[in-house]
DNA sequence: AAATTATCCGAAACCGGTTTTGGTAATTCA
DNA sequence: TGAATTACCAAAACCGGTTTCGGATAATTT
């Protein structure tokens, strides 16, 4: 049924030994025999096995990344064009990309192990890296070239792509800051993973930055989701001091915390200010639109690809790190404060207070328009 | 570096044939002989090749899943639970899962060609299926095993799983109609998809059953996105025949209807119904939350995945179809009619010349509130 | 014209497994 | 006790490629 070489070197009346190195490229075959191989070769639809390659070459010519379903809410966003972008690098080398899920930490690592010692896998792409991530610790022991899509403890020893997130929540504090707000709250995201740490230290760096006493943050962990988000900064703003500015690690908490803001009948962007990251397509289409970091999420793949690809083909190569910044999409859900802390408890106060009446007024003008 | 068969047999005073057997489990090798070899894989980490095993066997132990990013609007939401599914199952058989893009329809058929060619993978999955669906002519003529999520043509020579999308879009049509809807629109998705046209056959066997010449449909297709949704139905409802009800083929276009209602100060599932289908997680964050049709994702990745193990292994399979439901979920964007097609043109046309004199007033009591 | 060197290709070994074949020793049967 | 099984395993063939080795022929040099 498929064809094989030796029906490919029977078909030319030559061995096969003659055909694979025709095909591979070596020096020993002359030009006119290279031309019939590659023209039998097309016209009989002759591709080798990958299979029966990567048995002498002792490469299965493609890359595994393995995924945790059940942190689904963060993992959702990024994936397909980072799988994207994975696979469209390494294809131009031949590679494929094998996706496995994992149910738990545990079978996770077995995962990783058995790929790789059953040569289904030639290496690794680790998204999500978390503090002395155990993934790490296994595929050092095997020798298993791998590339990080995240930072870690001991980045030196590795090949690893990320967006200098530091950079982007100083950033973003620093906008916060000018515009004038001094009572801030960040909403990080899942606490064991290593950009958590980084986000939250650009916040603090630009603080520090700022030089001055009279800024106060009030962090929080392990907010991921829209309802986390939500509820977190309903419970904030109603206290007696009510953070003015909010950076969320996660677009999606982002998204809760807009959704806290308008129902308690404030408006984002003019009463409170809030900043995400990532540059999830909900965020554009949210009201106000989110004011947010983009991360090129294909681009995250496509050079996580091409660092595995070097690591794997070039031997001796030094690992390397390489940092890039996401865009700052300005938006409408932050500007300059309007109440500081104090203010903005008292407004939020007030308001609920006549909030009755405002429904009941705003029943009236609702009946009158209807006749 | 890595331990082979001969390593083990080596080590075990044995021949590698003897290891092969024992670890495959033939009948002609001594309990005491499998136990000890065995014992000595475990102790020493050893896992057969699965490159080498490929080989003899033929096969890769790999399934394929090919995607095309570009339509990445409508394969986003449902891409990391069907991996899942997928996965889960087809590991119980020591499979593993390739994922690869491509940048145009051509591409694509070229890639599952070329993958099943060089023996990458055993057989397909094929997600978002098209009428007259070219992917499947390429394989048919390889030869190739395969699994439709989704229907198509000539289904009963296929191994297909599907979601019952002609019920579901009945079901969801008589709800309106029971409603009191008599003015709907169905916004249909990608028209070159399959399950385009079995959603749209739902509706209209709805209407048909309904037996009433006073039901009015609009149909519409290539809407999905939230902006398209948005643009759509912005544009109908400002129509002098403007709809009640709406059935959108895909929850995000039903978001973008629900945005644009309340942009007409209309309130959904009061003044307009919106019913969707998908499941996807937004929906549920939508004000008012979005009334739609859950998708178990997972659940069809699994059982795509099952099929395919079958097709591959059980030669002499027949072949075989599995449609489930998805679950309704009523939540709080479609309710019962109030206005009838005519009053509610007059009703927004009101409202229109209004918006001013009540803006005015809204911004009265703001201020009023504020002080 | 003989010696040397290039050119080209067939033959064979090899990769790491699986599967078949055949032979020896132990067991069962007559 | 001898013949026929049976149990077990080593050896070898095989899968479809790659790569090494060596030899034949043609081209070049002396």
């Amino acid at each position: 049924m498929k064809i094989t070489i030796q029906d490919l070197a029977d078909h030319l009346g030559i061995s096969k030994g003659t055909v694979s190195r025709a095909l591979r490229g070596y020096a020993d075959v002359s030009a006119s025999t290279v031309e019939r191989v590659q023209q039998a070769a097309k016209e009989l639809g002759y591709q080798p096995s990958a299979v029966a390659q990567g048995i002498k070459t002792g490469l299965a010519r493609s890359v595994g990344l393995i995924l945790l379903p059940k942190s689904r809410a963060a993992s959702r966003p990024f994936l397909m064009q980072f799988i994207n972008g994975i696979s469209t690098s390494i294809a131009k080398h031949g590679y494929t990309l094998t996706v496995a899920t994992a149910q738990s930490d545990a079978e996770m690592l077995e995962l990783h192990r058995d790929l790789f010692v059953q040569r289904k896998v030639d290496g690794f792409i680790l998204p999500r890296t978390m503090h002395n991530d155990p993934r790490i610790q296994i595929l050092d022991q095997l020798k298993a070239p791998l590339v990080l899509y995240g930072q870690t403890e001991n980045l030196t020893q590795y090949s690893w792509f990320d967006i200098n997130q530091v950079e982007c929540f100083r950033r973003a504090t620093t906008r916060l800051l000018d515009f004038g707000h001094r009572h801030l709250a960040f909403l990080g995201g899942d606490a064991p993973l290593f950009y958590n740490s980084l986000r939250r230290k650009g916040v603090e760096f630009s603080i520090r930055e700022f030089d001055q006493e009279e800024v106060q943050l009030q962090v929080f962990e392990n907010i991921t989701t829209v309802a986390d988000g939500l509820e977190c900064a309903l419970r904030l703003l109603q206290s007696s001091q009510p953070p003015t500015g909010f950076l969320c690690a996660l677009d999606l908490s982002a998204l809760g915390v807009i959704r806290a803001i308008k129902q308690l009948e404030l408006i984002p962007g003019e009463h409170v200010s809030v900043i995400g990251y990532e540059g999830i397509p909900e965020g554009e289409f949210s009201e106000p639109s989110l004011t947010t970091f983009e991360v090129d999420q294909y681009e995250a793949g496509f050079q996580c690809g091409v660092k595995l690809m070097q690591l794997i083909h070039e031997k001796g190569v030094k690992v390397a790190g390489t940092l890039t910044m996401a865009v700052l999409l300005e938006r409408g859900s932050d500007g300059p404060v309007r109440f500081n802390s104090s203010e903005l408890a008292t407004f939020i106060r007030n308001r609920k207070r006549l909030l009755s009446s405002h429904e009941k007024l705003h029943r009236m003008t609702e009946k009158s328009l209807r006749n």
